[in-house]
Order: structure tokens, then sequence, then C-alpha cells
RNA sequence: GGAGCUGUGGUGAAGUUGGAGUUCACGCUGGACUGUCACUCCGGAGGUCGCGGGUUCGAGUCCCGUCAGCUCCGCCA
């Protein structure tokens, strides 16, 4: 059975549309029966329109109209008929006009669904995910899908404009070592043998420099077996750049260029450039973040050499043992009850901090038990330095640096946020520069790659890689805006002695990096450019850009915090053929199964 | 692996000291209604209180366990 095709989208009628005949095809938002009149409102992903079946114009459509339900999809014919003024809806787009119909007809019967279908909808997440295709058709999620098309398109075409091409790279790869957990893919032809999704198409992205390709971009899926967040979901997807004999600055002020076009294209605000530009060490004593939220203030203030002196000896203590003290000035707060403390200590001790004292600076009066140990010069000085006015409260945390960073960090984040600190309408761009090469994991008792492998050393930290390779400072930038890492990337190694000592310092023996990089490491012996690049998170461009707070709002099919598609169940059993095929036997120990 | 919050007709919620599956709104359904757009009015249907166990004469409510969703820590660039 054919039907009617439509002639015009619905959300795009006006007042000029007046007189002229049209085919609508769409779905029934809601039905209006008055009786003798019935207003069908008709949506498509244009938006909504309201026609009208009046028994008068036809009894025949009328009777059809009588039996439409919500979510129906119909086809209508009829007039663009202007209303009478008193029946305008001014909160309609297409609310001067309706649609007087002569013919309808019913195409596919619906069942009533779970929740409606608009915006703003009050309804649990769990239901929106099982009946995703319904959330989808919210215009909200129209929105948003448009939004991330958009930027899609422009990432392509500014790359496209700057003679970059666009190379796909295999789903199916190798797992490497480093990095996240894989998640893999059995061969059937191997048996016991097994592919890598990718984490990303790192080693590729060289491969094609070594190829000489000099500009790669990809709008890539990548996989990361690891635990969820709201801006962390399995399967995301990475706008990945790569380019040869381009210095690190001149990528960075090209990818500048890149983002702020995007933001000035889609909002129309201006960004600046070249981007504020802060050292990872920088962001970590300042921020307590390496991906720090610039749209405001309340930056960590060191103490410490005041706690070394003062007669707290919790503070003493701490810095004589190599620890610090910083604090952060939280304005106006001064009148937090003792719970509200307790609770900020509570928040504070998920990042290790084992306390949190407090100073309250209210009317002349210093409140808080630690105030009493320090003279009133210290005062002075605290106050001067955390620039102190009347009824603050400063919060302090005394530990190793990452444990001051993290605590003081995220309760910044948390005033930040509570105290609407954040001016919303901000896109706060920034480059974290001169991350260190290699971190010592205390688990593996070795250094590790902070980035990868490939990072290129700064020059002049070379000769740390003999004596404190912890110090070694990588060409590596991250690109963060309003507290997101939204971009990542690093100038690669390209001669053979640098890669040599970089494997040693991570403990890989000439024959382990052989094994697990030897085709990449064989490459480099063929002539390797000078290269290097960045990978951005699309989705978290999208959701930033689109003001949500999770990345499952920019992913038309996203997946829960367990990592499971409620829509289509995934992942789930399979028969005991296929694994028989692969040659897998499953084993869950009893205590695991699900 | 850990912590917190949530789970009650299709949806969203309320549910007191432990006393009958009780309530509200929306939706659904039957009827009435010719200018509604949150249509209105009258009637009706709809439930494994996430699941399992325990305490109790009696559990939506208290206890233990468990599952799911969300947020965070660990993990992850």
């Amino acid at each position: 059975m054919e039907f009617q095709q439509r002639t015009v989208f619905c959300g795009t009628l006006r007042k000029f549309d007046v007189g002229s005949e049209v085919t609508l095809n769409g779905w029934v938002q809601k039905r209006r029966d008055l009786g003798g009149v019935i207003f069908v409102d008709l949506r498509d992903r244009t938006g909504i329109v309201q026609t009208v079946f009046n028994p008068e114009i036809n009894a025949a459509a009328h009777e059809i109209g009588d039996k439409v339900r919500t979510e129906y999809v119909i086809s209508v014919k009829g007039k663009v008929v202007e209303r009478d003024p008193e029946t305008i809806n001014p909160n309609m787009l297409t609310g001067e006009i309706e649609i007087q119909v002569e013919e309808i007809e019913i195409i596919n019967q619906a069942k009533t669904p779970p929740f409606f279908i608009e915006d703003d909808v009050d309804v649990d997440e769990q239901v929106r995910l099982k009946y995703r295709y319904l959330d989808l058709r919210r215009p909200q999620m129209f929105k948003t899908m448009q939004l991330r098309h958009k930027v899609t398109k422009m990432f392509r075409d500014f790359l496209d404009g700057h003679e970059f091409l666009e190379i796909e790279t295999p789903m199916l790869t190798k797992s490497t070592p480093e990095g996240a957990r894989d998640y893999l893919v059995p061969s059937r032809v191997h048996p016991g043998e097994f592919f890598a999704l990718p984490q990303s198409p790192q080693l590729f992205k060289q491969l094609l420099m070594v190829a000489g390709y000099e500009r790669y971009f990809q709008i890539v899926r990548c996989f990361r077996d690891e635990d969820l967040r709201a801006d962390r979901q399995p399967e995301f997807t990475q706008v990945d750049i790569e380019t040869s004999f381009l210095n690190m600055e001149d990528l960075l002020t090209m990818m500048e260029e890149m983002m702020a076009k995007i933001v000035k294209e889609l909002k129309g605000i201006e960004i600046e450039t070249p981007f504020q530009r802060l050292t990872y060490a920088d962001a970590m004593d300042r921020y307590g973040s390496d991906k720090p939220d610039l749209r405001f203030g309340m930056e960590l203030v060191d103490i410490s050499d005041i706690a070394q002196t003062c007669g707290f000896q919790v503070f003493n203590g701490t810095v004589n043992r190599g620890g610090q003290v910083r604090g952060i000035n939280v304005k106006g707060c001064a009148h937090y009850s003792r719970k509200d403390v307790d609770d900020l200590m509570k928040f504070a001790g998920k990042y290790g901090a084992k306390g949190l004292a407090w100073m309250a600076f209210k009317d002349d009066e210093i409140k808080g038990p630690i105030a009493k140990f320090f003279t009133e010069q210290e005062i002075a000085t605290i106050k001067d330095r955390l620039q102190v006015e009347n009824n603050d409260l400063l919060l302090f945390v005394a530990d190793k640096a990452k444990v001051v960073a993290d605590s003081l960090g995220a309760l910044r984040l948390k005033f930040g946020k509570e105290l609407g600190l954040i001016d919303e309408s901000k896109f706060a761009f920034a480059w974290v520069v001169d991350f260190p090469l290699v971190e010592w994991d205390e688990e593996a008792k070795r250094y590790v790659a902070l980035h990868h492998p490939f990072t290129r050393p700064r020059p002049e930290d070379l000769h740390l890689f003999d004596s404190e390779p912890g110090q070694i400072r990588a060409q590596a930038y991250d690109m963060v805006l309003n507290g997101y890492e939204i971009g990542g990337g690093s100038m690669r190694i390209y001669k053979r002695d640098i890669q040599e000592k970089m494997f040693k310092a991570l403990g890989f023996s000439q024959e382990e990096a052989n094994e697990k990089f030897g085709f990449l490491l064989e490459a480099f012996e063929y002539g390797t450019p000078p290269h290097g690049g960045i990978a951005f998170g699309l989705d978290r461009i999208i959701m930033i850009l689109a003001g949500a707070s999770s990345l499952r709002e920019t992913i038309a099919f996203p997946k829960t915090a367990s990592a499971k598609d409620l829509m289509t169940n995934a992942p789930d059993a399979v028969d005991a053929k296929q694994l028989e095929e692969l040659s897998i036997r499953i084993s869950i120990p009893p205590n695991q199964k699900s």
C-alpha cells in the first residue's frame, strides 16, 4: 500500500504558506476532540503544526480523525489557512496557521508510548534508555543530534581546508600494553587468538606519517573497557589528527583556530587566541587539577612556609615530612555550621584527605580550632595571601601534593557549582602543557608513560633519563574547556636512540619492546619524519556545546554506568555453537554470576 | 572493587509510630461537547510497593541480602 508522500515539513509552515495545498507526513503529537471539530497536532523532525478536522469540510476525514491516537503515523492533505486572530497560538512557531484537512490516511497505528514525547519530560533515564527510539523523537534530542552533525561537519571542513586526508584505520587490531583495558574480539580462524578494538588509532596514525601522508585525520570510534562516568562511555568518538614536519607551536595554533571557529560559528562567541597556557605543575598547584575549570577563581594557595613554623603539629609535621599545606578561600561562607564543615570533611575524605582545617573570619573574630596555633603575624600573612575579607571561610588540607590537589581541587569545583560562581555562558579554553613524561607506578614498581610510550621529551630534559626520569617534561599537551579535557596529544619520538631510552625508562627490554611494538619500531627504521598530533573527544565537545551534563545526551544509543545497552540488552549470552566455533569456554567464578 | 542516592498502576510523585494496595497528578479507556492548543465535563479500567529472606498477630514502612539506574572514588587520557 502506497501512502501520500509529503510535499513539505510540518515545522516549516508559516503565514506566507496560506492558501497552498500541502501533504504532511508525521506522528500525532496530540489529539483534541471537541465533539464537532477535532484538532490534531502533527509532528515531524522539524516541528509541530496544528491540523483541523471539520465535518463540514470533509466528513470522511473527520471520521478517520476520530480514530487517530497519540504517535500514530499519518498522512494528511489539506489547505494551509490563516487562523482567526483570537485563535492564534503565540507559543508555536506555526501558531499563526493551521491545516484544514481534506484527506487523511492512517499509515501506521502506535501503542501508547510509556512517556510523553516532549522536552523536559520528567521520566527516569532507565525508561528513556529502554525506549531510546521514542526518547530520540523529542525535539531536544533532534537538536542535539543536529548539533553533533554540524560540529562533525565543521571539523571535517576545517581539516579538509588545511590539506588533511581522512583515512580509515582498522577496528580489528592488535592489543598493545599501556593504557586502558582492551575490548577483545576472538578470532575464529586463529583459535585462542584475539583482536583488540582500538583505544585510539595511535600506532596507525604514526605509521601514516612514516608513509608520508603528512596530514591525516579521522572521526573514529574508540573503545576502552574501563568503568564509566558521566563524561566517559566505553565507546566514544575521537577527532584523531596527526601531522608531519609541523612543530608543536604551529599545530597548537591550528587547533586553536579550529576550535575558535567552531564556537564562533555555532554560538557567535569570539574566542580569544592564543589560548591561555598552563604548565601541568601550575595547573595542579593553582587548581588542583590537570583540567582546570577556568571560568572562576578560588585558586589553591600555598601556605606551607607558614605552616612549617606554626604551632599546629599536623601542619608543621606534614611539611617537615615533605608534604604541603594549601588552602582555598570560600567567599562569604563564614556562617557554615559545624555540620556543614563535617560534610565537607567527608567529601574531602573521598580524595584521601585525612582532615580539613578551617578558619572563619567574621566581624574581626577568627573562628575555628586551628586559629589559636598561629601568631598574629602569621594570621595576617594568611589573610593577605588568600585575600580574606569579612565573612570568608578558609579551608586547608595538609598532605602530600597529590592528596592536597585532589581534595582541594574537588572542593573548589564543588563550591564553584554550588555557590554559582560559574558563568555558564563562558567558554574557557586553555592548553595544559609540560606534562611529566613518565610517572612512578607504586603498584607496578616501575615508571609508566603518562601519555604513551612514543611521546617526545623536551630536548633540554633528555639528560634526566639516567638520573630522574620522573622530572622529564614531555612535549605533550591537553586542550581543556570548562573543566573538561577535550583533547590531548603530543609530539612523537622519531629518533631511535631516544625511543630506546624511553623503553628503558619504562622497564621494557629490547625484546619486550620488539614483541609489543616491533612493527612500529621496524617502520621507524625506514625514514620517519618528525611528527605529532592530537585527538579530540567529540562527544565531550558536543556535551559542552549542548550544555548537557552527561555524554549520554549526546550519543544516540549510549550505555549505562554498568556498560549495558538497555534497549538491545547487550552485552548478552550467545549460543553454545558460536562459542564452540570460537574455541571459547566460559568459566565464571561462582561469586561473579550476574 | 568501594561509597552515596533512588526504585510504589503506563509515567511522575505522596504514603504518619508497623495496622486493609490507600492517595494525588498526568496518561489510557467509554460517553458528551464545533475553536482547542495543559481543551473541558461525566464515568471506568489499571498494582508481584525492584527481587529474595527475616522480625512481627500484621511489613510499602523495621532488619539482612540481592538486582537495576544515577553520581562519585579506585580504574581510565
